[in-house]
DNA sequence: TAACATAGTTCAGCACCTGAATTATAATAG
DNA sequence: CTATTATAATTCAGGTGCTGAACTATGTTA
């Protein structure tokens, strides 16, 4: 076949950018009167390059949908011209319940439509992998006492998000594995919606804390930035154009399961030298035990076993302040890591662990910055947030709330 | 302050996602008619999921604007109906010139408008640090002879891109630091465009092989992956959404200096345990001195040297083996963390080193699925590369070609 | 030769945004 | 107290970019 007659292979990306989340000029207009709180329609023309025009135009639309309303019982800003008047979200029509789902402690919110917390439940449980029924059922139990606390019902809820750890896939709705359930492949999703009649959307907890910062925290402001969870495990999020990264296979960013050292540590995985084996609190524990000269058979929970080495490193002993400071180091080597291949504008670190200041001393701090190259740039800024349980919870409000949003939205056109 | 008179919070994201990649439907058209090498409207209906009337009316703009044409000396799909039309590029419309800098060698690439390419050329240069205006001069001789070579004049050229070692500012235009330079913090854009008079784009050497990949090669098809590349260090790319992703604060994607071994060897970095130390050049060589017995005045290249070594581990030399044997148990280790951390669906590695093939085994892969979680999925496809020289100056000129095009289209309306 | 199948064109119309002119509402200067 | 000025918001004609339905074009098949 002559070459003019040939099929030419072409050249470019095969596939386009996902276009999904370009938004309506109502919704971009929703979203910042709802990121500022309030915001007059002037700010909003200037925030989004819009004309006078439009902005008049969309809000009404907004106005007249119930989803944005003028605040006129404030006293407006003095000077010249004729006074602004702020916009701000209709708080009650659209609430949404955020759980996570953990080892030994479930936590709820409910969330009005501006975001603002109206009541939160919180639920002991027995630790273990449980069938779908009996997790759901203390699911139900959460709601239930969320919405007495707020005096609301079943029927006022728009969707609800749960964050668990394991291996989630979001899009699907499914678990095809976490340490809460006692079966594998599980259609979370479905179940529930059947057993609730709400909508619900799913994901790991990793992505909830980093849904959290995106939505609440110190990551509002930034449009690339990592989240790094100490906890039982060490997990990650990252926020890539102001949008949570998920992956493209659905597995979660595992940075505990890192190697920093060949044939080093053995993780809980069954391997060596992951992170985690370094960090987690299992591999403090195991350690401790040494420290403190425990006997064998001398057993009690790892919660405990850290406490009493927290107490020891504290006073002195030095084979208990070894443990802390080595997983220190590791630490350093996994953020450091995390600069490297990934350049965030910022790190936070989040978890429980917060309390054990040996992981989060300027020590392990400026380590980081001597492990990455720097090339006389400003180092990667690092934050450490010691937020209580329901931070979790709160990102998975975060996660219904951007879902009901989108649909409220097209709703009104 | 009472509680109603606070501004309030709000929540969510403060920066709205990133919307200067949205292109118009002309130019999705176009360049999905570029990929495809040729397509039908109807082709471009399904891909793009318009409306007829849209793709007869967008591709008649493109084709009185000259960037498209109908192809009528092909002989049609039988079928029954009305025969379809394909449309493609006109190649000669825009030229543009990729140039990749390097050590040793220079090469340039001078592509049409589809992707074709017209000419290469390539320069022997010494090596070591050099002043900006030699370096000009190099790039100059580079060009007249591509031009030469296809009978083109500077006239003919509507951009160039560049890609080159070092740290490199794609947005400004600039190179805090290259080995290639004398200076620090060149203006290298600005320099080049008032001796050429032509635009110029430039970036990294690692972000241009990436390009390469997602243009012309195994990741065309995919939305999320990365290229490895093991050369003298060890270069990182990345691909998210089908855009390359160059960090938040515009550093590279340093994997060759993530750490794999605290106080492991020491790098040419300063620092110690980077995964380069393991696996560039210098550090087989350094190794390589010892298993080949030779004394430390027989100086030769590094070049030379990995090649005796080669020679010898190929031929039973155990010393030699373990050497490769080693480097590849990091590479896998390092793989490992990047399938941890970003869950591509594809990574590429890609660089001269191909010809040792103790680098690119099947045990190195095996050993690097072993070291990553991967709960039942498809583990994630590592792909092998082993183009020559010039997949560095063809991904330049893909940086050159999209800003082109992203004019040319802007220019139509 | 009629019936069909597929490709492509034409055009009214809608959604969405801009830009200019206009109105609204305050502080300030004379 | 009125004119001036500054800022905010509205109104509306008009352009752009797409859709959807009706229509035309051009081949194969029965």
């Amino acid at each position: 076949m002559l070459d003019d007659l040939a099929q030419p292979s072409g050249c470019g990306p095969l596939l386009p950018p996902d276009s999904a989340h370009v938004k309506s000029m109502r919704q971009q207009i929703f979203e910042h009167v709802r990121a500022a709180g309030r915001a007059t329609r002037t700010d909003v023309i200037r925030a989004l390059g819009i004309s006078a025009g439009s902005a008049t135009a969309l809000t009404a639309d907004l106005i007249a949908a119930g989803l944005l309303r003028e605040v006129d019982s404030i006293p407006r800003e003095t000077g010249r011209g004729r006074p602004a008047v702020a916009i701000e979200v209709v708080p009650q029509t659209h609430l949404v319940i955020g759980i996570k789902l953990s080892d030994a402690v479930h936590s709820a919110v409910l969330t009005d439509f501006a975001g603002n917390t109206l009541a939160t439940a919180s639920l002991r449980t027995p630790a273990g992998p449980k069938p779908l029924d009996v997790i759901l059922t203390e699911v139900a139990t959460l709601v239930h006492d969320v919405l007495d606390v707020a005096g609301k019902s079943t029927g006022d809820i728009a969707a609800v998000g749960i964050g668990m750890s394991g291996i989630v896939d979001h899009q699907a709705g499914t678990v095809p594995w976490s340490p809460l359930l006692a079966q594998r492949n599980c259609d979370f999703s479905t179940a529930f919606q059947t057993r609730f009649g709400l909508p619900l959307y799913l994901d790991n907890d990793a992505n909830m804390l980093t849904l959290a910062e995106l939505w609440f925290g110190a990551g509002r402001a930034k449009s690339d930035f990592a989240v790094v969870t100490i906890e039982h495990g060490v997990g990650m999020g990252l926020v890539i154009d102001n949008r949570l990264y998920r992956g493209a296979r659905g597995m979660g960013l595992e940075l505990g399961h890192t190697k920093v050292q060949l044939d080093g540590a053995l993780c809980r995985c069954g391997q060596r030298g992951c992170l985690e084996a370094y960090l987690a609190d299992y591999a403090l524990a195991r350690e401790a035990a040494t420290a403190l000269h425990h006997q064998p058979h001398e057993r009690q929970s790892a919660h405990a076993l850290l406490d009493a080495l927290f107490t020891q490193a504290k006073s002195g002993n030095e084979a208990a302040q070894t443990i802390f400071r080595r997983a220190g180091r590791y630490l350093a080597v996994g953020l450091a890591n995390v600069v490297q291949l990934f350049d965030p504008a910022l790190i936070i670190i989040s978890g429980e662990r917060m309390q054990y200041d040996y992981l989060y001393a300027d020590e392990v701090l400026s380590e980081m910055h001597r492990l990455t190259l720097n090339d006389g740039r400003a180092p990667c800024a690092v934050e450490t947030h010691a937020w209580g349980d329901l931070v979790w919870a709160r990102g998975a409000t975060a996660l219904a709330l951007s879902a009901v949003t989108d649909q409220a939205i097209a709703a009104i056109s």
